[in-house]
RNA sequence: CGGGGUGUGGCGAAGUUUGGUAUCGCGCUUGGUUCGGGUCCAAGAGGCCUCGGGUUCGAAUCCCGACACUCCGACCA
């Protein structure tokens, strides 16, 4: 059928402009809106949801791992942010500063957190005196300002929500092993939930965090072949402690420092999910987190009994735990197809006079466009698996995409070559050398995306120096 | 922060070169109609043309400045 072409809610083909297309998503699919400051975005009922359902999602797994949320100050006096070197250098460049309270103007200004290692330090050095008051598994959900000079909704905003957890511990190792529990967490969380794959690895020295020692991260690929730096957890040694003067009593009777770790996710994830998921139709959500994961249609629903059929199969689905829509609006069920794969939703339930007649439902999956009749009494059943076979499904093409996208690499030609056509994970082995790291990002125009934990141990060649080594290192295009 | 582009009802655009009553499509409202892939018909509402200065009898249009969005770099979750 020639229909018109007046979808005014068209959106730009993924294919023809990736970041058009990702704008276009965030617009239409009422995730986000523009504010009048630079940076800073209204995150709308329907993103804000998808954010909800995430908090609730790692908070749980925060909380069985012994973590306790806590909230501290938004202001950091400048001479606390000064105390430890590094970090005030990565840092104190994007701060926003706080100079006036009232009509006074203050004697030292304040900067709104970027992030919050020293106002935790500067709590942590109160609370801590005994080996006994160890380890202190702390964890906040808030928001922080970084004043970014581009933006972009989701992936980089001035304002930006995130959760950071700041633990102390009496020794190197517990701090270690939580640095890698925490990675592990993240890990987790976007296989199971986001149904994005991960490759878990180390941070070289030149990307990993101020004031760190070490910097472990999940990375992922987004389906343009460029990289998301998704989750971060850091080792940060003692050196925070030591700057700020935090010591206990150990079993010995001596003062010691304790030894911190720090690791943060943000709101950048759902530019991940966008980024990693969606289509030329609009948002594809994982089941998981999608704030409506079904959405019930009734199809000529002036016919008597329709609404009350399309009510009914509401509250079944609610009463089985899921979250659930009706749409009843008298838009036309061709718009209403439309809006909901636009916004993402992973199944669409559809009852008509005909389905009432065979005792039966249209479902269709957003993820393949696949249309299946059930009979009414397989809904909650089917429903159930159907959600699992997404998650798992968008799981594979995410995979899939990334595995067609990532080359190993022996020499910066074969890299250049690959680079210059489209943006790929390069994999390759890597001698540790700082220069060979900036002729990497000068020559092809990648930046190192981490060391994997799993390395092959085998021997090989530093595509730029030539010296033997055995690091495995992805390299890549980076948002 | 450097280079380009853009800013006109909620959205997308025309109008800007050559100053002279603000235009179109979608959306919105109301009534009817239709309903298994963005129904159709009719009537209506809605605009300091991003903001601030200038030039002019008169500025969406010309000049200066600010702000925002966007793309490409540098910096970054």
């Amino acid at each position: 059928m020639a229909k018109d072409q007046r979808n005014v809610e068209a959106i730009t083909s993924r294919e023809v402009d990736f970041t058009q297309w990702y704008t276009d998503v965030c617009k239409k699919a009422e995730l986000i809106d523009y504010s009048s400051i630079k940076g800073m975005f209204v995150y709308r009922p329907y993103g804000y949801a998808i954010w909800e359902n995430i908090m609730h999602a790692m908070d749980a797994m925060f909380k069985e791992t012994g973590h306790e949320n806590v909230m501290m100050p938004m202001l950091l006096p400048e001479s606390l942010l000064q105390k430890e070197k590094d970090h005030v250098e990565g840092f104190a460049p994007e701060c926003a500063w706080v100079t006036f309270g009232g009509s006074e103007e203050l004697e030292e200004r304040y900067a709104i957190r970027p992030t919050s290692e020293t106002i935790f330090c500067e709590h942590f050095k109160n609370v801590i005196q005994s080996h006994r008051d160890l380890p202190k598994l702390y964890n906040q959900w808030c928001s922080v300002i970084r004043w970014e000079k581009t933006s972009r909704p989701f992936l980089r905003h001035r304002e930006f929500l995130w959760q950071e957890g700041h633990t102390m511990h009496a020794t190197e190792e517990e701090a270690r092993n939580e640095t890698m529990q925490m990675l592990e967490i993240y890990a987790k969380f976007f296989e199971d939930v986001l149904a994005m794959p991960v490759i878990r690895g180390r941070k070289t020295d030149k990307e990993k965090f101020n004031g760190a020692e070490e910097t472990y991260t999940v990375e992922c690929m987004m389906h343009d072949g460029k990289a998301l730096q998704s989750g971060t957890s850091h080792y940060f040694g003692d050196g925070f402690a030591k700057a700020f003067d935090i010591t206990f009593a150990g079993k010995d009777n001596q003062l010691h420092n304790p030894h911190q770790t720090s690791w943060g996710s943000s709101t950048r994830m759902i530019g991940g999910i966008i980024m990693t998921h969606g289509d030329d139709n609009g948002l594809v959500l994982p089941p998981r987190i999608a704030p409506i994961q079904v959405v019930v249609l009734p199809i000529a629903q002036h016919k008597p009994g329709v609404l009350d059929a399309a009510a009914g199969l509401r509250d079944r689905l609610k009463a089985a735990g899921l979250r659930v829509k009706m749409d009843d609006s008298d838009q036309s069920p061709g718009w209403k197809f439309a809006q909901y794969e636009m916004k993402g939703v992973p199944l669409r339930v559809e009852i008509g006079p005909k389905d009432m007649e065979k005792e039966q439902c249209c479902i269709a999956r957003r993820d393949t466009g696949e249309k299946t009749f059930v009979p009414l009494n397989e809904l909650e059943e089917t429903v159930k698996q159907l959600l699992d076979a997404i998650h798992d499904n968008m799981y594979a093409m995410a995979l899939k995409n990334r595995e067609e996208k990532t080359f190993e690499i022996s020499s910066v030609a074969e890299a250049k070559e690959l680079i210059e056509k489209k943006s790929v994970f390069l994999k390759s082995k890597w001698c540790g050398e700082l220069d060979c790291e900036m002729a990497m990002k000068e020559q092809v125009g990648v930046t190192s995306r981490c060391m994997p934990l799993q390395q092959s141990r085998s021997i090989g060649k530093c595509p730029v120096c030539g010296k033997e080594c055995g690091t495995d290192i992805y390299w890549g295009v980076a948002y």
